[in-house]
DNA sequence: GTGAAAGCGCTAACAT
DNA sequence: ATGTTAGCGCTTTCAC
């Protein structure tokens, strides 16, 4: 193991001077910094990050909550992650917090001391010893109602939806929200179809908004037992909307198997647009998230320094169509 | 920050006796065990592992390396790795290797003191510099040609699906390989059926052997590629073994597009069950591979103790039959 | 411009 | 059975 005492022994000079050049920060005379940077070559020093971070008091690592790994979203989100934190020298580890189980999981935070949390899972933990976090200068985002956040803004992809929903002639949409009723209701997507379903000619039927039991059950299952459960309910519907892509994918399995043509007789709308929705049979017509920028968001906010309490991101989105509608 | 001299003043103990009773290890009377336990919990202390990890010159974190984050085949292994790792007190953290850019990956590493390394990646990693991570008495597994490994036996799952084909009177299978041709040739699926071939009714023709060039491409991609190929060619088959069930899904895709019918022209089989194989259309056939005995085989060659050099887990598989054959 | 030195919090060898 | 102490490798303040 080489350590800077090896480089600095090496170049002639101190340990501090090696620490200078390395950061690039004071004063280093030319002649000195050549030497010691053909030592840092020849003994191919790298840096103990385990030293550097607990002398610093803080790790280079940016843990993400999520309650799956399974979970394609994520997982399109955590590859842009740990690319971006790359850039920034920290690594990113994903945390599984099953069954709610977030007081483990709070405790690895806390014992490894990591640098800043991303709660990616869909309820808000019970971070209610939030205060020790903060005081260890732990950056939490979407952790808790206050602080820094970033927000997935679907005007624009429901707009588009609409419009396309509505050139195709249809008026009745039913909604596989899937997650828990009383998450339900807010979720912004629904909001905007409320307020402006009439606009596009549309109805807004508060029974077709069908709610379940993710992430308790894989999303795939929930959209197939939802999708099915309307069905049999016999409530008339034209259009699908599907909260996520996965659950389109078992709406679909569903009105397959109950013989219901997509899209001649349904039309049927994801959202997130992962990397293999247009391999869906049919394609999926999909509301795209900006997952690059979101993924960035989340880093930005974890390990820039001039982020405030009120910091807001905003997130595009946008359809991406396909032969689902 | 509570630290563990925090812990033995309100005790009034010593640090060593603090450290005795949470390592459970060594001598330490009941009286002052109750005392120490008391005072971490009233304290609330929780240990510095970046404090713990630098004295013992080894982290807790165990690094896998995949190419990938969206393989979904990676992701169930790395949800049992991290589950497994978590009972061991370790953490894993993912590391993409984009572009086999394995150099600045090994720098991660490397800096961050790893206590193990898990390579998923296909290729075999440039780790001419291996003897570095000896040193550091950092664990590799799949990283290089010797040390110790795990692999997975496709034995038992070929032979149920080269049955399951001949009972639907299937002959002559393509395999959709996918990976560069240089490695095709090892894969032991493709061995298997080689040399079985006959004992099924079946016959082996190399030209039916389609590399691909995964994993710069993503593997649907790659899958509905090679079929159309395939198809185009005009070569004969009637079933269709693919590597990966999302392979298989492009290969799907690439059959309907093409007004092949599944399974009643072509049988389809897949290799992997991901958690959602069954949504495929038609529900895929596959080959399931054991990954939680896999993910765990992984964690404890990193972990164990009783690891020898020639260590080696193999890995069963099983069919699982759904309406693709 | 450069160096010396004081820890960060923990573990483990050694002493009592 | 318990305490003392010497670092692990790094960063950073302060003195020269």
């Amino acid at each position: 193991m080489v350590t800077k005492q090896d480089v600095a022994e090496r170049a002639g000079v101190s340990t501090a001077t090696v620490g200078r050049v390395l950061s690039g920060k004071g004063y280093v005379s030319a002649e000195a910094r050549a030497r010691v940077e053909e030592a840092l070559k020849a003994l191919n020093y790298r840096r103990n990050n385990l030293a550097a971070n607990l002398r610093k008091k803080k790790s280079n690592v940016i843990a993400v909550l999520v309650e799956d790994l399974l979970n394609p979203y994520y997982m399109h989100l955590a590859e842009a992650m740990v690319e971006h934190a790359k850039e920034k020298n920290c690594i990113v580890t994903l945390f599984a917090v099953k069954d709610r189980d977030v007081r483990r999981v709070l405790d690895d935070l806390l014992s490894n001391r990591v640098c800043g949390i991303v709660n990616l899972a869909m309820f808000t933990c019970d971070f209610s010893w939030y205060d020790i976090f903060l005081e260890e200068g732990i950056r939490l985002i979407n952790c808790t109602a206050t602080g820094p956040k970033v927000i997935v803004d679907y005007t624009q992809g429901m707009r588009q939806a609409m419009v396309s929903l509505q050139r195709a002639g249809r008026s009745r949409p039913a909604f596989l929200a899937g997650i828990e009723s009383w998450l339900a209701p807010n979720d912004l997507r629904v909001r905007f179809f409320r307020e402006n379903a009439e606009k596009y000619g549309m109805t807004y039927d508060p029974e077709l908004v069908l709610c379940g039991s993710y992430p308790l059950v894989k999303a795939h299952h929930v959209g197939y037992d939802l999708c099915r459960e309307l069905i049999r309910s016999g409530k008339p519907f034209d259009s699908l909307f599907c909260m996520t892509d996965m659950m389109a994918l078992g709406a679909l399995k569903a009105l397959f198997d109950h013989g219901r043509s997509v899209p001649r007789e349904v039309s049927v709308i994801g959202c997130d647009d992962l990397d293999f929705t247009g391999f869906f049979q049919p394609a999926l017509t999909t509301i795209a998230v900006d997952k690059r920028a979101e993924a960035y968001a989340y880093v930005d906010l974890i390990l820039d320094d001039d982020v405030n309490e009120q910091d807001t991101r905003i997130i595009g989105t946008h359809l991406v169509e396909r032969s689902s509608i």
